[in-house]
DNA sequence: ATTTGTAGTAGACGCCCGTTTACATGTCAA
DNA sequence: TTGACATGTAAACGGGCGTCTACTACAAAT
């Protein structure tokens, strides 16, 4: 094998900066804002490497897209406590700055038509799919995308009123309102009027 | 007065179909993929009356966000019954095509910082504070910003999953679901885990 | 030492953007 | 009828966009 010493001609160090960098860069700008120029100067690389890698910036986009997310743990697990588990991970991305920056590339990911189907896919594979196959009963996928749409409208809301527009709340209330919601979406019909409450 | 006989060179007119023609495209595709040449071409104007009759292209998006919203007849009203009423209405947007104009404006306005300030403005106005004035109990300002993600979520879902998405869901399925969420994150302390059933 | 292939670079290409300027045209008061 | 002013138009401006091409530089194989 070759040598793993200092290299500065690194094929996949570079692709990997240019990765992060568009991630990074699509989480906080969204996809149309973003030039491959401000990647390529955020990752200390050529612009034209974008092309060489990833063929085009829809490409990158798609590549940044089907990253590892936070949420598929979250989800999988007992159903009993999938509420709470949602509501959790949803009151800390509220309450702390940072959230999964997959959850908001896709909220700021923008009308663009050359990335609308591949944005899809990674909603439906990342969060409604995985929800509907932990939902026991009737209306599996329309309980799903209803907790989807709950779960992406915590990213407009930051989006639109700012990351600190929810900071000075009480986590801990909002985990409790939050666990009520998810669960008002998402449990079966015998208990979907039962509060979640022990 | 003037007559008002058919008039070619009619400003108030001609700038009613900017506004118009600018309101149905921003709603369609959001503010940074709609150009200006697009919206004096739906409008049947010359693309430099934009810029004076609305100075720019974010004070035009500005006059389109300050229009008239369906949610204000909605919020107003008893506050026993506003779980409801928002669930019909987001049940209903939810079920058929259309929905509420702002609302899919504020969504796909996208992260252009030219917009970001009359945005959030909007939003307060429009939502958070009517919400918040008809909660009674404490944290209302919290709660009223759950459901203003709530509202929001459901515009990302159908930009993100397509408005054909939730169409053959039971719309009294949804409707009661969306109630049980909204009051989850409305109730005050005292029936905030209660259900909204009679 | 020379060849070969790949990583990286500079710059241009064609296109579209929001905005502005200079000008034509229609309307109405004097 | 003639001027003044408002309305509408065509064309250009400067700039940024994603992408592509021609080139250099370096590492390894011959």
């Amino acid at each position: 094998m070759s040598g793993e010493s200092t290299q500065v001609r690194d094929r996949e160090a570079t692709s990997g900066r240019i990765l992060a960098a568009a991630r990074t860069l699509f989480a906080e700008h969204g996809y149309e804002r973003v030039t491959v120029r401000m990647i390529a100067s955020e990752a200390g690389a050529n612009v034209a490497l974008i092309n060489r890698y990833f063929e085009s910036k829809a490409r990158l986009f798609a590549h940044v897209l089907v990253g590892e997310s936070a949420m598929r743990s979250v989800i999988e697990g007992d159903p009993e406590g999938l509420p709470r588990r949602l509501a959790a991970h949803m009151a800390h991305r509220l309450s702390a700055g940072a959230s999964d920056p997959i959850v908001r590339v896709i909220d700021r990911a923008g009308t663009s038509p050359e990335i609308r189907a591949v944005l899809r896919d990674r909603v439906e594979s990342a969060l409604t799919e995985p929800l509907r196959r932990h939902l026991p009963g009737p209306n599996a996928r329309e309980r799903a995308m209803l907790a989807t749409s709950i779960i992406l409208g915590g990213g407009s809301l930051r989006r639109v009123l700012g990351p600190e527009s929810l900071r000075e709340a009480d986590p801990g209330f909002l985990e409790e309102r939050l666990t009520a919601i998810f669960t008002a979406c998402l449990a079966g019909p015998a208990d979907g009027a039962r509060t979640p409450a022990p």
